[in-house]
RNA sequence: CGGGGUGUAGCGCAGACCGGUAGCGCGCUUCGUUCGGGACGAAGAGGUCCCGGGUUCAAAUCCCGGCACCCCGACCA
């Protein structure tokens, strides 16, 4: 491609809307162009990345034994009734009608048809397994879209799905998935972190994300060197610092005006969190659910969800608490009854503690349980913490930020038994396939790459998903020798199979440059009087700034060889 | 949905408080000079000032209503 006929130019200042440095280097690059919030036109540059991403995902699907189809983006909306997932997935669905007033949606995800798929396709045990997948728009109204391709409303998703007669070979297929997305992320040159994950509602036991590091992500995980345990916050179990136990002494209550929080209070006491005992009210599909949790620890509300098995689970309003028998700012387990009550399991280390009184401007000290109060039910529903103890001890956990690129799950037979995805086994009895499902965001499989691989000069592509491996630059383009032997190279090195950019503008050698360390393709060839003398050409690799000079007819074998080194 | 911010030339912004012929930088066009890290000079082109209504002799500017986008949070099988 020749720049001078390229569509897109660079920016030379930084698009205001863009404050993450992938949407902005994006944008700067002229790789994309925003239609709509969380809405962008895929410009060449980024396509030809997309593409390259894509091809390496089919690539490793097709070895793992997928089968590529294409499903369809518009569906009705009964078919999302069916499963009750019009309700789960709620606003975030996008709804639309056609001219007979019938109700569609956008699809976000293809659970649903894909197990109709199956349906019609699998009738024996002797038909299965069977993995199908696609690469495709999806849509969901993100309550806040952000940076750029990061959280958009609308993107790219490589979406499997796998059937199965059994629980064991559910579990084959699914480490066979997770082996291929390992694969996946190495052949990007983009390292990956898998972690254990939290399933959600549907899912079943078994889930893992696949995490790329970068500050600018949503996602926190948790990693402990020692143990290899890794895990999304959201999920992750932890061991907490222990709390002093001294022996139990008389409850009694204590005048606390005006504290209101827990660092008030232990300022006001001379006592350290965790010697005291914080209980919040949950609104939890309509119902008031109390969670005692020691003072240094936070309530995981994901594992507070999954536990009490409802929908939406948010903080109690005042007025609800107060309704349920609390008072504001003293909240306290301590005589409370008529709500479900849960407890961390941190309440149970430790003796001593200073609660709530449910009175305004009181708290009781030596509060013990179960000795002062009680729960219906002890469990984990603690935030794990960097500094805490991995599970089973051996480690300290540490966090890192990060952009989860992949999600593969169990799934059950949750859509099976709703669409009459049945099977007939080997005794000839009729049961619901079992089912694994396996996304990769590949939109933002390209933002994340662009987080991972930056400089203040602009992007740094991995080679193998770079929309072009070669920058050819000719300086003084304008000159006769120099046009003659930039095209004859530009010829070479597409005849050596290289994807070659060739800026054949008539610019200054800054202009050439900073476009080039911009765009951040993996190799750049200039050509230029200076080198003309001497008979070479100048080779300069982006990631490390490492040249050298090779004369023109080794130039392709020489490209080739530095983008051999900056591949993983 | 709550909080904060922004809409003025292709891009980045000033002008608004204090109403009076719409500006700067970059980019773009032409000519000349320059030529290995965002060159210089000269001459140009380019605007429904987000939309609608109101006040006024006069509105980018003041008032009312709306829309869009960005950031933080909530939300995110």
């Amino acid at each position: 491609m020749r720049a001078s006929r390229f569509l897109t130019k660079t920016l030379r200042q930084d698009p205001g809307e863009a404050e993450t440095v992938s949407h902005r280097l994006m944008l700067r690059a002229g790789m994309m162009q925003q239609v709509a919030a969380g809405v962008y036109t895929y410009l060449p540059l980024a396509l030809r990345a997309l593409h390259r991403i894509e091809r390496i995902v089919r690539e490793e699907m097709d070895a793992a034994g997928g089968q590529e189809v294409r499903m369809p983006t518009l569906q009705p909306i009964e078919t999302w009734a069916e499963t009750g997932r019009d309700a789960a997935f709620g606003a975030n669905l996008f709804h639309l009608h056609d001219r007979r007033e019938r109700e569609l949606v956008l699809a976000p995800t293809h659970e649903e048809v894909v197990t109709a798929i199956a349906r019609a396709s699998v009738e024996s045990y002797r038909d299965l397994p069977r993995t199908i997948y696609q690469i495709q728009t999806k849509f969901r109204d993100e309550p806040r879209p952000r940076a750029g391709l990061m959280r958009g409303r609308e993107f790219e998703m490589k979406d499997a799905y796998s059937f199965h007669a059994g629980a064991e070979d559910l579990h084959a297929t699914y480490q066979r998935m997770r082996e291929a997305y390992r694969a996946i992320f190495r052949r990007c040159g983009l390292p990956t972190l898998e972690v254990e994950a939290d399933s959600g509602a549907i899912g079943g036991k078994d889930s893992h994300e696949f995490i790329m590091p970068a500050e600018s992500g949503e996602d926190t995980v948790l990693l402990c060197p020692a143990t290899g345990y890794a895990a999304n916050v959201e999920r992750a179990m932890s061991i907490p610092p222990r709390a002093p136990e001294p022996q139990a002494e008389a409850m009694e209550l204590v005048a606390t005006p005006g504290i209101k929080t827990i660092e008030e209070l232990c300022g006001f006491l001379s006592i350290q969190p965790v010697q005291t005992l914080k209980a919040v009210f949950y609104n939890a599909d309509g119902a008031i659910v109390l969670a005692t949790i020691r003072g240094d620890l936070e309530v995981n509300e994901v594992k507070l969800k999954n536990l009490l098995h409802v929908r939406e689970l948010r903080l109690a309003t005042p007025e609800e608490s107060v309704a349920a028998g609390l008072a504001p700012g003293s909240t306290s387990p301590v005589g409370l009854s008529g709500v479900r009550r849960i407890g961390d399991g941190s309440i149970t280390q430790g003796a001593n503690f200073v609660a709530g009184a449910n009175r305004d401007g009181y708290h009781y000290q030596n509060v013990n349980y179960p000795r002062d109060f009680q729960v219906d039910e002890v469990a984990d529903i603690a935030t794990a913490q960097a500094g805490h103890t991995a599970p089973g001890g051996g480690g300290v956990l540490e966090a890192q930020r990060g952009i989860e690129v992949g999600h593969v799950f169990k799934l059950g037979t949750f859509f099976s038994e709703r669409i009459g995805a049945v099977f007939t086994d080997e005794a000839g009895a009729q049961r619901p396939m079992i089912m694994g499902c396996y996304g990769i965001g590949v939109s933002r499989v390209l933002a994340a790459a662009i987080e991972q691989n930056h400089d203040d000069k602009g992007i740094i592509f991995p080679a193998p998903i770079a929309p072009f491996s070669v920058h050819l630059v000719a300086l003084n383009a304008d000159q006769p020798a120099v046009a003659e032997a930039a095209e004859a190279l530009y010829a070479a090195l597409g005849a050596a199979g290289h994807d070659v950019l060739y800026d054949d503008r008539v610019e200054s050698a800054g202009v050439k440059f900073n476009d080039a360390d911009l765009l951040g393709l993996p190799v750049r060839v200039v050509v230029s009087p200076r080198n003309l003398k001497s008979g070479v050409v100048e080779l300069r690799r982006r990631r490390d700034g490492a040249t050298e000079q090779a004369p023109a007819a080794d130039a392709p074998a020489a490209v080739a060889a530095m983008l051999a080194l900056d591949s993983l």
